[in-house]
DNA sequence: TATGAATGAGAGTTCATTCAT
DNA sequence: AATGAATGAACTCTCATTCAT
């Protein structure tokens, strides 16, 4: 089994660096795949050939594609998370972390394989209930992402009400997101992407910016 | 191939009411075992197990696994339609009519596996393109009735503004619906029933109800 | 799954005579081709096409491979059992029932494949240790089988000497017959039929029939 | 490739003491796995990693697994074979000789792996015909020592009989002896140590030491 | 209409072997 | 000599679908 070394603190030799690059690759195709095809229709072999490579390369990097699947969520979460991190961090006043978080949700809404993948890792987590143990920790950290409640040091105090209304607001958020991008994907005549924006723009602010949310009662 | 019969005109026979009565179960059926694996997984012969039958009598009402999806999101499409066709039609006011509606969508979240079968056949609808013919006949169907267009004629009057701004309402509020119901069955502890109703209730009255939907540029 | 009926009081229909007919067939192909090739090496399609079936019509009769080989193995047994016991209830005398066992087991000697299947049986038995809990029945079965400890009402009053004795006999007369089958088919030439079949009944005569094996100290 | 370079004249360097290290583990290894799991089932990886290397030091030593089976069986026909003649030219007299021998025997019947190689070899040199070349050769060399023809002339006078009976007496003792040890591994309570090495001294007496044997008509 | 044995394409996975390092 | 990533053929097993009954 390979393994990635990307954390070890030596330079990483060529070895090193092939066998990362074609995890990286993998990681990339899987993306495509999953998002093109749904995880049960997605083939290995698809997702190897994708990445220049052969099913045998697949599995000397992962075990099955269900750890891959969760591997890619993983992987995909932490960059998200990344994101947002650097996006409030670099902000200048609470007022411009409150809009760049929320330009960023707007900007999420066109990421249609990003979409795809977490509406299918939701079902899927669904489905398969009680994950297996050895996945179960996957699972975990995933979600730790998704709820993205290490970013709330960063917003402004005002959003940052009672433990409750807060996650109330990012599940809330969330939801509409998930639920614009699907429906903008399966009829963009219907849903424009200057309607979609509007309407995520103004959910937002009604949940989260101003204090009309927390008149509201959430 | 067994067709339908009671669209005719006379009265069915023993011989058919037993056919339809098959149909029916199996319908019955696949709304539990699609929702619950997802089109891809669910195993036709679970399907016509759970209807107490076998698979010959499955291909005896359909040709396809597709097919018996199809069929039956356009049954429960239809059923859905009907049940707020009656249940705005029996409404006393037009203020009772918003408040019903807004009530069908607030109890569509505690429905489960409606929740999955209609984010399972977007997803569907999603990666099989404009393909199939047959595909997009049922997709016709099923989006009329899921528009809910026809319904528009029984809403309060300071509703029916522009066409584009009323199915954007819609478009919005179906979105709300299924991403809330996703996140309540992804995680009910961070998304409680009294919560999620509380939220859709929240954004149907920013978006339907009120003038604050239309003043917010909707 | 197809379910075996010939235990059952009615007369099969045609259904179950074909499905009783394919289930045979296989069987008989699978004695050759494990017999031929072993367990690991042995492929499920040619067992199916030895039988001019498919691979499919073989998982319709049983779920796995471990599953046809123990199937076989006890059906074998069974046979040779069945043959004994006949074999033994129609001699006349306690001394034509020795002799008739001691010549059938001079005529497993020429039996290559049912040699080459206990081999492999009880390797396979030894290496896959404590069976996987639903497997572990048929084996127990064999097991009994193959100790034809059932058959000892049959043998002479003389040779029912104390249990121990009796299975001691049994047990080492089954190693001198696995062992020399293999000799035999290792290398004809260096053991001819007539000077293997020799040395089993002296074994034979030394062991079971005459006094000489109880004054041995067996 | 690597060469032993045990069997040349000059003494060794160290880089050759390791590369002939590296190989004796790996085949110590074998004998390990091969024993426990059997040819086909046996792992390459299994090995190295049970040598302490990688799949690579493995081929830098064999070719294929084919090759190392047969160098493991070659190798331990050889311990053997050295350990007999050491055995029998300390004897003092000839009948210390023939006890020894039989000890030897019997001792064989606790070494569980070279029983289950011993089995394995031949069961894969009856599958796999007389076909290779290469396994041809071996073959021949490994027969070579197991037949232990080269040892008759360590045995007292009175056995040194007619070649044909000689050899004969060597392969029923050999059967005994493998057929014992497998009922033994196989089930064990059925076949006490103690009941197998009094079959076994039984059969080695009848055949091989006593002019019984002879009498029998061996 | 319904059964259920059989088909056959195709999936995920394993592993002996190769090869760049 | 040794590593270990990658190959690719082969395997077991699944399941939508067909067809004789």
């Amino acid at each position: 089994m390979v393994r990635s070394v990307i954390l070890s603190g030596v330079p990483p030799n060529k070895h090193q660096l092939r066998t990362e690059a074609t995890r990286q690759k993998l990681l990339k195709s899987a993306r495509r795949i999953f998002a093109r095809d749904g995880f049960e229709a997605a083939r290995i072999e698809d997702v190897a050939a994708d990445a220049g490579h052969t099913r045998g390369a697949f599995y000397a990097h992962f075990q099955t594609k269900e750890e891959l699947f969760l591997a890619l969520l993983e992987q995909q979460a932490n960059i998200h998370f990344e994101r947002i991190r650097q996006l409030l961090e670099s902000a200048r006043s609470p007022e411009e972390r409150l809009r760049r978080l929320r330009e960023y949700y707007v900007a999420c809404l066109r990421d249609r394989e990003w979409t795809m993948l977490i509406l299918e890792f939701k079902l899927f987590a669904l489905r398969h209930g009680r994950l297996r143990a050895k996945l179960a920790e996957a699972h975990r950290r995933i979600r730790n992402s998704l709820l993205f409640e290490q970013l709330e040091q960063y917003l402004p105090d005002n959003v940052q009400c009672k433990a409750r209304g807060r996650e109330l607001r990012h599940v809330a958020l969330e939801a509409m997101l998930n639920g614009l991008a699907l429906e903008r994907m399966y009829d963009p005549k219907r849903l424009s992407e200057r309607d979609a924006n509007r309407i995520l723009r103004l959910v937002f602010n009604t949940l989260v910016g101003t204090e009309e949310g927390a008149r509201a009662g959430l």
